[in-house]
DNA sequence: CAAATCCCGAGTATTTTAGTAAGCTATTGT
DNA sequence: ACAATAGCTTACTAAAATACTCGGGATTTG
């Protein structure tokens, strides 16, 4: 998703250069973006020259949008899963259920709060330095 | 840990009656407090009559000790596990790494900032409510 | 038509998790 | 002394999750 924010705007990108480029099997990305286009992330064009587009822009799409669909639902344990949790006989006088919902709700805070947008100006600032570094050595 | 904490000087808690509180195994819980012991956790007493004790008081010891012994140090990825993080040829220019890192922090944070003592008003607290409603059907 | 791509379902190797099992060692009460 | 209690240790295991690979089919473009 972010090699597809990388490319926002320039018409659809294939697997292959997304996988040349971020060193990731080709196959094994096939399967991961059926999951973000049936979630509506991403959209497909079939045939020669097509490829995968962002479904909206780079600062419309969270990492928790993106995590949810890759990884499922943020559950720190499966009894305070987001979505359907795993029922507990227990979890009626349970203290550790509501240390874990602190937790989870603690994840999806961070993981929402960052769009692909903030993961692009934080790779330019990634490349700034790494460029500092070079002329300084 | 908790169980312990509810009994907090009362004298060593054998596993056998946490395992019969708690619904755990004896065997299991041997296991798990093998290395809170080795951590400095918690105090044995071995023999007849023995048992285990809490080496602080309640409000001493916090969640993230307790899990950082059980569950190994806190690392949404292995690459920025709180101890020994797994080395990434990518981790230069790698613009998930400073997420996985707040996401870790913020794990770390809720679970470091709760203690047993936490825990045991919580529980209080659940048993009230249980009371009220108890009363009130 | 052929090449480039997306699309789909199955299969697999490894690791992790949550335990079980068996047997030893130390202490205490009678 | 000795039996009962309880801690201590190592090894094993069953089930699930993870991170993939593999093979083949469906669409579109030049």
């Amino acid at each position: 998703m972010f090699d597809l924010a990388l490319h926002y705007g320039e018409g659809p990108v294939s697997l292959k250069n997304v996988a040349e480029r971020q060193g990731i099997s080709e196959h094994y990305l096939e399967q991961l973006i059926s999951g973000l286009r049936k979630a509506g992330l991403v959209k497909s064009v079939r045939g020669a020259q097509g490829g995968y587009t962002l479904a909206k822009e780079p600062n419309k799409i969270t990492v928790g949008d993106v995590i949810r669909v890759l990884e499922g639902p943020i559950a720190p344990v499966d009894c305070v899963a987001e979505e359907d949790p795993e029922f507990c006989q227990k979890a009626e006088n349970c203290v550790t259920k509501g240390i874990w919902e602190k937790v989870r709700d603690s994840i999806a805070g961070v993981l929402d709060a960052i769009t692909l947008e903030d993961m692009l100006k934080d790779a330019e600032k990634l490349q700034r330095d790494a460029n500092f570094y070079m002329y300084y050595i």
